[in-house]
DNA sequence: CTGAAAGCGCTAACAC
DNA sequence: GTGTTAGCGCTTTCAG
C-alpha cells in the first residue's frame, strides 16, 4: 500500500476495472457483473479504500452536512436539544457542524456564511437579533434554514418553537390563588427582544388581569440572565419591597440565583416568599423545597427539529412549516418517585 | 445574476481578468495590480461570490474541520467543554463537527470512519471502551486524534485528562474526620471499565487506608449511573445498612438521586448522612444543604483540548502531549456571595 | 455489461 | 503582472 489514503482509482487498477465501475459497485448504481464486483470489493479491502466525503460533495452539491447555529451551548437547553436531534440526523446519514454565535449577531451572521461557503445543506438557527432579517440572508445565500425556539422577525419561515405563555400563567395563577397577592416579575433584560422573553411577560400579565390585578411596572423587572442578578434583585426586592411575597422568574439562572438569595436569608418557601421559574430539567428535584418549575419539552423539541430538517432537505420548496409545542408545569410534587416505580 | 450561487470564474469573467487572478486577490497570494484587484473586488461584490470551501478543501486536502465524539451531549460536563473549545477553535479557522456515541463502541467506530470520510483534519475523542485501539485505528485512517477525559487503552496519544483522585481521597477524608466512620461509595458500573471510574474508586480506597480503615467490598457498589439508580441504591443502604453514615457519588446523578432519596426521607445532612458527590457546576448551590462536591475545571479542560488539537494540527509529528489537569473541592460555604461582590 | 472522459470549483506550477 | 492549464477524487453521460 501507497502513502496517503486510496482513491478510487487505485482500486480500479487493482481490481483492473474503470473507475466508473468501482463507483457503481460502490453506489450500488447500476448493474456490475459478479467477477467485477468480487474483485472490485477485494481490492477495496486490500487497499483499505474509504471514499472521500469532499470529492463526492464537490461533484453532487449535497455535503450531507446540517449547520447548527445556537447562542449558547453552556445553556443545557441548547445542548439536550442538540441531543435529541442528533440520533434522528445521524440515521439519515447528515452530520452537524455546530456553533455558538454567543448572542452575538455579528458572529452569528458570519458564522452562517461560513457555513454556507461550506456548502451545508441546511441551516438550523435560534436567532439573537430582531434586527436581522434571516429569512432574506438565508435566501440570499441559497440556504434552506429552520429556526428554532425563537421566531426571526420575518414572514415565511420554517421552525419549531414553544409556547410559555400560558403555563406561565398557570405558575402566576397557582401563587395568586394560594394567597400571594404581590407577585413580581424577574425577566431577561430584552435589549435583545426575543419572542420568547415578551411571551413570559405576557404570560405573567394575563394570569394578574384575569384576577383583576393591574400590573405594576414597579413590580417588573429586566436583568441580564444570570445567577448573580438573580441573585441581587431578588435582594433588592427583600429590601425594598416587603410587600412581594411571590416571584417568577423567567428564565432558569435567575430562578437559580433567585433561590439561592432565599435560602441564604433564611425565607421559608413558599409561606414567606413563593417562587416559581424556569428550570433545568433535574434541578428543580434537588431543591428544598423544591422548586415548581415550568419545563420546555426537550426531547419533542430536538425531534421536531431534525424532523423538521429533513423534510425541508428533502423537497426544499416546501411551504413554510411551523411547529408549536407547549412548556410543561411542574408543582413540587416528587417527579422520581413515580419514575422509577 | 444567474440562478445557483457564482463561481471564481464568473467573476473572472466579469471582471475581465483569468481565474487564477481572482483566486490570488482571493488569498492575497501573489501580486495583482491595482486596477485589476478593484474589477475583481467589484465583480465579486456584483456576484454575491464566496468562495466554496469544498472545492477548497479537494484541492489543498484541508478542510478546517475537527470531528468531535464524545459519549453523552446531555451531560453538562461535555456541553461545556465544547461551549469552552470552540471560540478557540473558531478563531483559528476550524468547525466543529459533532458526533455523540451514546457510548456505544460500535457506532462510535462507525463515527470516527465517517468523519475520516469527511477528511477532518483531526478528531477529539472521549472514547467509550477499553478495548478498542483507538490509537492504531487512527494511524490506519490516517489522522491525527486527541483524546479527552478518558485514557484510552494505548500507548503514546495525545489528550487533556482530570484527576480526581485525590480530590475524592480529600472529600472521603473531610467525611471520616467529621465523625462520618462508615462512608459507602456509589460508583458507576465499571462494564466499561474507564480510567476515570477507576480513579475514583482509587480515592476512596486512599482515604480509607489513610484512616486505617479496610474497604469493606459490601460498602462499594457499582451501579448504571442515573438519578433513578442513585435514588434506589441509597434507599437500599438507608433500609439495610443503619451504620453507614456517610455516602460519596462518583457521577453527578447518582448525587442527584441519592440526595433526592435522603431529602424524601427526612434525612438530616450531614448529621445523620453526609454525602460528597460529583455534581454539575451551579447544582451543588441550589440544595439545601449545600452539596459538597468535587468539580471539574471545565473551562481549563475546553481550551487546553482546544489548544492541543491545533498544535497537532500545526505539527502531526509532535511527540505526545498530554496535559492533566486537577478537580477542585467545594464545601457547601456560599460560592454566590464571593463572586457577586 | 463496461470504459472513456468531461467536469464539479478551486489552486498553483509553469509560462510569458 | 497575468494567463493557461493540469489536476484534487469522484460521478455520470455517452459510446460502445
Amino acid at each position: 500500500m501507497e502513502k496517503g489514503r486510496a482513491t478510487i482509482k487505485d482500486v480500479a487498477r487493482l481490481a483492473g476495472v474503470s473507475t466508473a465501475t468501482v463507483s457503481h459497485v460502490l453506489n450500488r448504481t447500476r448493474f456490475v457483473s459478479e467477477g467485477a464486483t468480487q474483485r472490485v470489493l477485494d481490492a477495496m479491502k486490500e487497499t483499505r479504500y474509504s471514499s472521500n466525503y469532499i470529492a463526492k460533495a464537490l461533484r453532487s452539491n449535497k455535503t450531507h452536512t446540517i449547520g447548527v447555529v445556537i447562542p449558547d451551548l453552556s445553556n443545557p437547553f441548547f445542548s439536550n436539544i442538540l441531543f435529541h436531534m442528533e440520533p434522528i440526523l445521524q440515521q439519515a446519514g447528515y452530520m452537524m457542524i455546530l456553533c455558538d454565535s454567543h448572542e452575538n449577531h455579528k458572529r452569528e451572521e458570519e458564522m452562517i456564511r461560513r457555513l454556507c461557503g461550506f456548502q451545508v445543506d441546511a441551516i438550523m438557527l435560534t436567532p439573537v437579533s430582531p434586527r436581522v432579517d434571516y429569512v432574506q440572508l438565508a435566501e440570499q445565500l441559497d440556504c434552506p434554514m429552520v429556526f428554532m425556539d425563537r421566531h426571526p422577525n420575518s414572514k415565511n419561515y420554517h421552525g419549531v418553537f414553544c409556547t410559555a405563555r400560558n403555563r406561565v400563567a398557570e405558575a402566576v395563577e397557582m401563587m395568586i390563588r394560594s394567597g400571594h397577592d404581590c407577585v413580581a416579575l424577574i425577566n431577561r433584560d430584552t435589549s435583545g427582544i426575543y419572542s420568547v422573553v415578551r411571551e413570559r411577560e405576557e404570560g405573567y400579565r394575563d394570569a394578574l388581569l384575569r384576577n383583576n390585578i393591574q400590573p405594576d411596572p414597579r413590580y417588573i423587572f429586566s436583568v441580564p440572565g444570570s445567577i448573580e442578578h438573580g441573585y441581587v434583585k431578588m435582594a433588592d426586592i427583600l429590601r425594598d419591597m416587603p410587600e412581594v411575597n411571590g416571584v417568577f422568574c423567567a428564565n432558569r439562572l435567575l430562578s437559580l440565583g433567585a433561590l439561592q438569595c432565599l435560602i441564604d436569608n433564611g425565607k421559608r418557601i413558599p409561606e414567606e416568599m413563593s417562587i416559581v421559574g424556569f428550570s433545568a430539567h433535574n434541578w428543580h428535584k434537588v431543591t428544598t423545597p423544591r422548586l415548581s418549575s415550568v419545563l420546555e419539552p426537550l426531547k419533542a423539541m430536538g425531534e421536531e427539529t431534525a424532523k423538521l430538517l429533513l423534510k425541508v432537505l428533502e423537497n426544499p420548496a416546501l411551504p413554510p412549516q411551523q411547529v408549536v409545542l407547549t412548556a410543561e408545569l411542574i408543582g413540587n410534587a416528587s417527579i422520581v418517585r413515580s419514575s422509577i416505580q
